[in-house]
DNA sequence: CCCTCCATCGCTATATTGTACCCTAGAAGC
DNA sequence: GCTTCTAGGGTACAATATAGCGATGGAGGG
């Protein structure tokens, strides 16, 4: 792993915060379980803006003197992957708070390799030319991952021009 | 696995050729050793269209009577990303040839979850409007990761189930 | 109120994917 | 001839993910 820097001077108590209570509407809403197993299981994933494992999140839960096991984490994940509160990084096996849940959708991701934080964009011209490509060629769109690695502004601001300023 | 059906009607035997020969005249370009095992390995990812798990190849190796090993396969397919012969699926964990290697790239994909099937894009309007957005947020792009699961026009066609404008 | 149904979760075991590390053979350079 | 480096054989293990079975407890019908 590389050093990690922290994403931004934000207040991330209420980023989680935020997280949750929008959860609890929306599951509300859907009739959805947020059975506090899921609930806690989505305050560790918005720990930080960094993708978590699924092992890491087994470990904290590990850390109340309970021992968990991996099909309970997974299920839990799988839940939240279904109701769009969460989304899956596939370039790194590891999983992310979504910040605006309401409308489910497939998400774009920065991802930075030097500090690890997964910004999501919603970006409306990269949907639609992605849309064009492939209805050009008759593809029917399902889900979309697009996932972009690279330096961001922070980690990359701080490099100055040379790339690889920042190996270690 | 979900139905398989050929992609299409091509001569996939000339595919697989071009794709090696290709393959030997960049390596011999850039001074990189096309080993026998490197250029089994290649072979063996383009045997489909479909992307290939590293344990699939490793299985196909010992075939001939020797046995192999994970790790095998994988510095072979290293070797492979790294020349830009191949590509990784991240949704799949599998690898892919990739059909135009004399410039490496971050590939697109259309990976129809019925056939199977991998197609390859390069699209600029995708690749411009990716630029703009990480450009716009300071973020310094390296490899980018698209892939769009979906109904591929074979098997979106064939399934009746209002398919939307077969463009063209 | 009781009872059934079923979603949720605990748990064991195992599958799948990927790496660390050590060693040998043979080519490349001097 | 000697050193050095790359490629690859092989063991062991790490990391990620799923199959399947049983227990529990709440929701809703009788």
């Amino acid at each position: 792993m590389p050093d990690r820097r922290p994403p931004d001077d934000h207040d991330h108590a209420s980023c989680i915060e935020d997280a949750l209570t929008e959860a609890e509407t929306i599951c509300a809403e859907r009739g959805a379980r947020l059975t506090d197993l899921r609930r806690r299981v989505l305050e560790l994933v918005w720990t930080s803006h960094e993708p978590v494992g699924a092992y890491d999140i087994l470990s904290s839960l590990g850390g109340d003197g309970r021992r968990a096991a991996p099909p309970t984490v997974y299920r839990a994940l799988e839940f939240l992957l279904e109701n769009g509160l969460i989304h899956r990084i596939e370039s790194l096996n590891a999983f992310v708070g979504c910040p605006s849940p309401k409308a489910p959708h497939s998400g774009q991701f920065l991802l930075c390799t030097a500090c690890g934080t997964a910004t999501e964009l919603t970006d409306g011209a990269i949907q639609s030319a992605v849309a064009q490509a492939a209805d050009r060629i008759g593809f029917r769109t399902g889900h979309v991952t697009l996932e972009i690695k690279g330096l961001c502004r922070h980690c990359a601001g701080g490099a100055a021009a040379a790339p690889r300023a920042h190996a270690h």
